[in-house]
DNA sequence: TTCCAGTTTCCTGATT
DNA sequence: TAATCAGGAAACTGGA
């Protein structure tokens, strides 16, 4: 099955970034997961974002896109590699790839050629053997298992987000539930939970462009600085593009009961860490 | 099939 | 006035 080839490319004028280190992430609308497919990128960073033209900003969002999709723990990356806008990151061959990122250099490098070839040539689908033809440097791809292009099996979550039916946008199928807008795939295990995402976030500064704050490392007193970015982040996370710091907030606002939050009274934004929530002391790391 | 945990959505009212 | 907080209620999903 070549999904590449039978992939339309569809792509959102709300998904493209035209501008810099946006201040306010309220406008940005993060496409459907459930789109997700091998040309899953080249969709989610539109062809009009020609990624020579990205900032730093926006070269560690499609970092964070990559890790995401391809469910790779964001420690495997040394982000400070890639502190570089898009120019470049473009400039970058397979060796630099697989130095900055070691074994998950060639995806990105693949994903990155198939970027700058739908940005070239808009409408064509691009053709990652191509690409692995036009490399002419033995191209040692370690996962010859994960090719994303290859099949559809490249990783069980990753198939669990591919629709399973391509219902239109006004078919029945799409109005199961009316409170529900996204769909949540068969056998996507839960995965991350919000605190825990959160957590993760506050952890990993490098995936933490100012979206929230440590108050008190030692308390585990944290603030949202950019709440609705945060909400669309988590959103995007779980495929609803919905997602509102409001029912964000609601659900953190469960966790008090659980004690793993607990509350910060007088203070907006601010949270803190509750008895029951692990791994975000820095002795446990 | 049923139950449950963990949200998600919607809502009203209070507070900043 | 808008944003945020608080919490009730119902709905939904995946897993057990």
């Amino acid at each position: 099955m070549v999904l590449h080839s039978t992939c339309i490319m569809s792509i959102p004028s709300t998904a493209s970034i035209d501008s810099q280190l946006p201040t306010s992430w309220s406008s940005y609308t993060f496409p459907e997961i459930s789109t997700v497919m091998p040309s899953y990128t080249s969709r989610l960073w539109s062809q009009d974002s020609q990624p020579q033209y990205w900032s730093k900003y926006q070269v560690w969002e499609w970092l964070q896109q990559m890790l995401d999709m391809h469910q790779i723990d964001a420690a495997s990356i040394p982000f400070q590699n890639f502190d570089v806008d898009g120019r470049q990151l473009c400039s970058m061959t397979f060796q630099d790839f697989t130095r900055a990122a070691g074994s998950v250099g060639p995806i990105l490098h693949q994903s990155l050629n198939e970027l700058k070839w739908n940005s070239q040539f808009p409408g064509v689908d691009f053709s990652p053997l191509d690409v692995i033809k036009s490399e002419p440097d033995d191209f040692p791809c370690p996962f010859p298992e994960s090719n994303i292009y290859a099949t559809d099996i490249y990783d069980p979550s990753f198939q669990s987000l591919v629709p399973v039916a391509s219902p239109t946008p006004s078919s029945p199928d799409t109005k199961r539930s009316h409170s529900r807008p996204y769909q949540v795939k068969k056998h996507n295990p839960r995965g991350t939970h919000l605190w825990e995402f959160i957590r993760d976030i506050l952890l990993n500064p490098e995936r933490n462009p100012g979206l929230i704050k440590w108050e008190d490392r030692t308390e585990g007193v944290f603030r949202f600085l950019k709440s609705e970015a945060v909400a669309q982040l988590w959103g995007k996370k779980k495929n609803n593009s919905s997602m509102t710091y409001e029912k964000l907030s609601r659900a953190m606002r469960y966790y008090y009961k659980r004690e793993i939050l607990e509350r910060v009274d007088g203070r907006r934004l601010v949270y803190k860490f509750g008895r029951n929530a692990r791994g975000w002391r820095e002795s446990e790391k």
